[in-house]
RNA sequence: GGGGGCGUGGUGUAGCGGUCAAACAUGCGGCCCUGUCAAGGCCGAGAUCGCGGGUUCGAAUCCCGUCGCUCCCGCCA
């Protein structure tokens, strides 16, 4: 390929060696014509549209939420605060309340893509301060166990058109088979996975009460790529004690909460939940939190005048891209990368 | 917020106390070759080694500080 622009470039589209990962970020523009990214936004556009296909097969209805927010929705320390006229507002963090009002309002199913934003200074190769949430919210479930088995079977829909469209130039240009997963996904609750670490010889950080850190997700990963043969692992039943006040607990078993987490090759890609939409229930369970009431009443008035019960999930788009492509930092699957120092271009 | 690593021509790397006014690859400019292009050959421009201070007869190479980047942890998608 022949440069006609006339100077030298900082980075090279066709080099044999990439430039180092920042440098890649100032000239994005650049970066962005190498045919590997080109395939990564087709593999996306495409699996946006798997997920929508599915989800209007299975009765859902797409909604978008507002991103400015007069309170905090969930935590609150991990807000972006902006000036709204004379006043503060803040970015939202997750689509979580408005898509549950949603159930409230008898919208049965939602679902939603759209920006999220998460003022945490994470320096890491999978984290962003702003990235696409992909969110759903369904009515009528039994148990988390209901949103984990509408989940595999989207995902698998969702792999299996990917695998179609561009399995075989993902191998050629990316050197990365896409596998679609086979149903079920393994489920493992979190006390056994604990129990299953401790087999492997790996010991958790004392201060973890009932979660799991970063390597030994990874290595639970690879235990179930070892015994199962899948790349997906449902993580299932967390203590209350690592899970907001939201999540639905095991009427049997009160310190546990019917949720979930979906590790993909040891990333953890979603976190999902049967809610708690009984109102008393719910303040209840804020209060044990520590929580204000103040700034969440307009939530719980949400579940005061009857709500169907409901769960769902939000998983990290990015994030899927990585694992389904076998890309290693977060930072390459993001047209352009929002972090703590990356602002630009 | 805590910790580790890195910072050498456009880019990727080597060098890790003297022989380094810094090497290799690629890119860039020119010429040659070739019935186009590419490849190949030759020549050339390009870094005072992030910045500041210190140690030393002598520092890209050691120490301190600082800035930047990066990765890990925390937290999460």
């Amino acid at each position: 390929m022949e440069n006609l622009a006339g100077a030298q470039l900082p980075l090279d589209p066709f080099a044999e060696a990439l430039p180092a990962i920042d440098i890649r970020m100032d000239w994005r523009y650049l970066d962005l014509r190498r045919p590997f990214n080109l395939l990564l936004f087709k593999v996306q556009t495409l699996a946006e549209m798997a997920m929508r296909e599915y989800w209007l097969k299975t009765g859902f209805v797409e909604i978008h939420t507002p991103k400015l927010m007069g309170a905090p929705s969930e935590s609150g320390a991990e807000l972006f605060e902006v000036e709204y006229f004379d006043r503060k507002a803040y970015l939202a963090q997750s689509p979580q309340f408005y898509k549950q009002m949603a159930m409230a309002a008898g919208f049965d199913r939602v679902f939603e893509i759209g920006p999220v934003f998460r003022a945490d200074p994470s320096f890491t190769s999978r984290h962003m301060t702003e990235f696409t949430g992909v969110d759903m919210e369904m009515s009528w479930v039994d148990s988390h166990e209901d949103v984990m088995a509408f989940m595999e079977r989207w995902l698998q829909y969702i792999y299996q058109r990917v695998s179609d469209v561009y399995g075989a130039e993902i191998r050629e240009v990316m050197g990365h088979d896409v596998i679609v997963p086979s149903l079920p996904f393994p489920r493992i609750p979190m006390a056994e996975a604990i129990e299953i670490l401790k087999g492997r010889g790996y010991t958790l950080p004392a201060d973890k009460k009932g979660d799991i850190d970063p390597a030994g997700e990874r290595e639970i990963g690879a235990y179930v790529q070892e015994k199962y043969g899948h790349e997906f692992v449902f993580l299932t039943d967390w203590p209350i004690s690592v899970r907001p006040f939201y999540h639905m607990r095991h009427p049997d078993n009160p310190n546990l909460t019917r949720s979930f987490d979906l590790l993909a090759t040891g990333l953890e890609i979603t976190t999902g939940a049967q809610r708690e939409h009984r109102a008393d229930v719910l303040e209840r369970q804020a209060l044990e939190k520590g929580l204000g009431l103040g700034p969440i009443n307009f939530y719980l008035d949400f579940f005061r005048y009857g709500c169907p019960p409901h769960g769902g999930f939000g998983l990290g788009l990015s994030r899927l891209l990585m694992v389904m492509l076998g890309i290693p930092n977060i930072r390459e699957t993001v047209y352009l990368f929002r972090g703590p120092t990356r602002l630009n271009p």
